[in-house]
DNA sequence: TAGATTGTTAATCGATTAACAATC
DNA sequence: TAGATTGTTAATCGATTAACAATC
C-alpha cells in the first residue's frame, strides 16, 4: 500500500532496519517474524509491520517476512540498487574517512573526486584518488556526473562551494559543516553536525538518572 | 517552569538555537524575538516559546530574548559549562578528525588520549597527544577521570570497548561504529551512524519532487 | 499608557501502539 | 484444519501549532 507521502520518522527507521537485516543475513537466519525483530530492535512490532507497510506487503501471514527479501526491498527503497557518484570537498582528516571508507562503496557510493583548497594537498593520493585543487572542481562537474558533494570543510566555504555546486547542477549535499546550507526545493541536503550530536550526549550526561532512558 | 522529563524532540533542537544564537552574538545582535529567530530557523516561534519555556522563562514580553543571556543559559542546560575528558579508541582519519577539531575543545570537550590497536600508530602524535596502544587502555582510564569515550574504530572491536570501558566506569560513549550497543542504562549512548545517513540522503534523492521538502 | 512579545493553555495534528480480521 | 503472524483499522498518546491573557 505504497503512500505517496512518507513521514521523516519513517524514513529514519528504514536504514536501522536494513542494518539489522543485514546482521541477520549474514547470521544465515532465513526468516523473521515483526514480533522477533522487535525484541532484537528494541521497538514495537507493531511500528515495524506499520512501517514495511507503507511501502508494500512484504510478509506472509503465519510465516513473517523473509530475510534476504526484505533486506533486498528495503535496498531498493533506499536507492541503494544503483552507483552513485560522489565527490569530496576537504581533503582533510574527515574527508578522508569518507573516501576511505570501503562500506560505502560496496553499498553503491562511489568517491569520483576530492578536492582541496589547500595547494599542498594537491596531486597527493586517497584510496587511489587523486587530490584535485578546488580551482579544477568546475570543469570537473561538468565533464563527470556527480550525484553527491559531500562537504568536510569549514562553513563559510562549505555555503560558498554548496552554492557554485547548485549552480553546476548537484542535487544532493553530504553536509558536514557547522551550518545550515540554503538551497532550492528540488536539492537535498543532509547533514551530519557533529558538535550537536556531542552537545546531545553531554546534556544527557548531565541528566543521567534523572529519569532518563 | 522546568519539567522534569524533556522530550527528545526539544532536546535534539537544542544545540541548533545555540549555534544560531552563537552566530547572533558573532554579529553583535543583542535581543531577537521569537518571531524574528523562527524566520532565520524556519520553525514556528510558538516551537521556540514551548521549547524555551521546558526549562525556564528566558525572555521578557514586549522585549523578546537577550542573545547573550540565553545563549549562556542553553549552555548551562547541556552542560557545557564544564570540560569534559575525552578518549578517542581509534587512530584513523576519523579518530584524527575529531581529536583534530578545534571547536569541540572550546566547548569544553578535552581530548586527553587517543588508543589504537595498530602498533604502527603507537608513538605518533595527534594533536600533542601521544597516541598509544589499546594494551594501555586499562591503566590509562584507572589513572585518569574520563568522562567520554569516543568509538572510531569497527563494530566488533567497538562492542569489545564498549564492555571494557563500562567495566572501568566510563559513562557516555560517542558512537561511530555501525552497530547498536548494550550499556547498563546509567551509561549514555549518542550513536553517529554515518551510512544511515547517508542512505537517508540517497532515499531523498531518489524520492526528489515527489511531494518532498 | 499603548504596543510588543512572552509564557502558557487549549486545539490540532501526526505518530505510535493496540487490536483483530484476513490469510498463509 | 489449527496456529501463527501479517496487514490494516481504530484508539491512544505525544508533539506541534494556535490563541490569548499576562506583563514588560
Amino acid at each position: 500500500m505504497a503512500d505517496n507521502k512518507i513521514s521523516k520518522a519513517v524514513i529514519k527507521r528504514l536504514p536501522r532496519y536494513y542494518r539489522y537485516l543485514g546482521e541477520l543475513l549474514e547470521m544465515g537466519v532465513q526468516r523473521i517474524s515483526s514480533e522477533e525483530l522487535s525484541k532484537k530492535m528494541k521497538v514495537t512490532a507493531s511500528q515495524i509491520r506499520q512501517d514495511l507497510n507503507h511501502f508494500g506487503g512484504f510478509g506472509q501471514q503465519g510465516y513473517g517476512y523473509n530475510v534476504e527479501y526484505l533486506y533486498e526491498e528495503i535496498a531498493k527503497i533506499l536507492g541503494l540498487d544503483r552507483i552513485y557518484n560522489v565527490i569530496i570537498i576537504g581533503a582533510g582528516n574527515l574527508g578522508r574517512a569518507i573516501a576511505n571508507y570501503a562500506n560505502f562503496e560496496k553499498r553503491g557510493f562511489k568517491v569520483i573526486g576530492i578536492f582541496d583548497i589547500n595547494e599542498d594537498l594537491k596531486g597527493g593520493m586517497v584510496r587511489g584518488i587523486k587530490v584535485c585543487h578546488m580551482s579544477e572542481l568546475e570543469d570537473f562537474v561538468k565533464d563527470n556526473v556527480v550525484d553527491i558533494a559531500a562537504l568536510t570543510i569549514p562553513k563559510t566555504e562549505a555555503v560558498k562551494a554548496a552554492e557554485v555546486l547548485v549552480e553546476l547542477g548537484v542535487k544532493a549535499f553530504w553536509n558536514f559543516a557547522h551550518t545550515d546550507l540554503n538551497v532550492p526545493a528540488d536539492v537535498m541536503v543532509e547533514s551530519v553536525h557533529l558538535s550537536e550530536s556531542l552537545m546531545r550526549l553531554s546534556y544527557n550526561l548531565k541528566n543521567a538518572g534523572k529519569g532518563d532512558e
